[in-house]
DNA sequence: TTTGCACTACGAAAGTTATCGTAGATAATA
DNA sequence: TATTATCTACGATAACTTTCGTAGTGCAAA
C-alpha cells in the first residue's frame, strides 16, 4: 500500500500523465505532439509543465541525452484508485451507490444488477480517501 | 438534455453545493456551520464564495430577508452526470471498463459480473463529455 | 437611545495554474 | 565555418481560487 499523502494532479498534469502512462517514458517533444492532437499547446508550455511536475516528484527524468526523457513516478492504478475515491467522496458524498445509479441512468436496477454491483460499491466505500 | 457549456465547479465550490443539495436552500451561516463540521473556514470566506458562485450563476438567492437565502441553480444529477463523464475521460481515458476494473480491485471479473457491468459501461461511454 | 451583534459588500492579498517569450547552449546542416 | 534548428532553463504574467479584514448597515437588547 502507498500511504504517501496524495495530492491530486491538475487537469493539465493529468493529460501529460496519460500520455506517459500510455506510451511509456518520452521526450517533451513527443508529449507535446500528443497533446496537440487534442488541443493547441506551445512547446515551452509543455516543457515547463513537465519541469514543474518533476519538481513535484510526479515525474522522473533521465538527462543523459540532450533531449531529456521523462517517466511517470507514480503507478497509474494507484493514482486512479486514489482519484476515484476522492471523486466519489467529493461528488457523490462518498455514496458509491449514487455514482452507480447515476451511471445506470437512474433506472431501477434489477436484483441481479444490484448483486453484481455490490462488489463495486464495497470496494469504493472501504477506507477513507 | 442540458447542453449549456458545463464548467466544472472547484473543490471548494463543490463542498458548498453538497450542503445545499443535501439540506436545500440555506443561509450563509448554515452553510458555514456545515463546512466547519469538516474543516475550519471563516464566515466571510464562505460568504464570499457563495457571492462568487452567485455571480457565476451556480447559485440563486433570495434577498427578501436580511439574511439572504441561497439555492443551487443546477440539478444535482445533471451535475454528477457531467462530472462523471469528464472524470472517466480524464482519469481513465474515457475507458469506463478501466474504472470498473479498478473499482473491483483489479481481479478478473466473472462472466456474470461482466454481463451486469455492461449496462454501466454502456452508459458511461455513450456521448462525449 | 446607545451599545453591541449579525449580516452584506467589497477590496486585497497570497497561492496556484497555465501560458509563453527570451536567452543561452548544443547539435545539425549548408 | 557560419547558419539554422532544437533543446533546456528561467522569468514573467494573467487568470483563477481561496482566504480574510474592514467598513457599513440594520436589528436587537440593555
Amino acid at each position: 500500500m502507498n500511504l504517501q499523502p496524495f495530492s491530486k494532479p491538475t487537469d493539465a498534469e493529468l493529460e501529460i500523465l496519460q500520455v506517459l502512462w500510455q506510451h511509456g517514458a518520452s521526450s517533451v517533444r513527443f508529449v507535446n505532439e500528443k497533446l496537440n492532437e487534442k488541443r493547441e499547446v506551445g512547446y515551452t508550455t509543455t516543457l515547463k509543465m513537465m519541469q514543474v511536475m518533476h519538481d513535484k516528484n510526479l515525474l522522473l527524468r533521465d538527462t543523459e541525452l540532450r533531449s531529456h526523457i521523462y517517466a511517470v513516478a507514480i503507478r497509474e492504478e494507484d493514482t486512479q484508485k486514489q482519484m476515484l475515491r476522492q471523486f466519489v467522496n467529493a461528488t457523490f458524498r462518498g455514496d458509491a451507490m449514487r455514482l452507480v445509479m447515476q451511471a445506470l441512468g437512474n433506472h431501477e436496477a434489477t436484483d441481479k444488477e444490484l448483486e453484481q454491483i455490490k462488489a463495486l460499491i464495497k470496494f469504493l466505500e472501504q477506507g477513507e480517501g
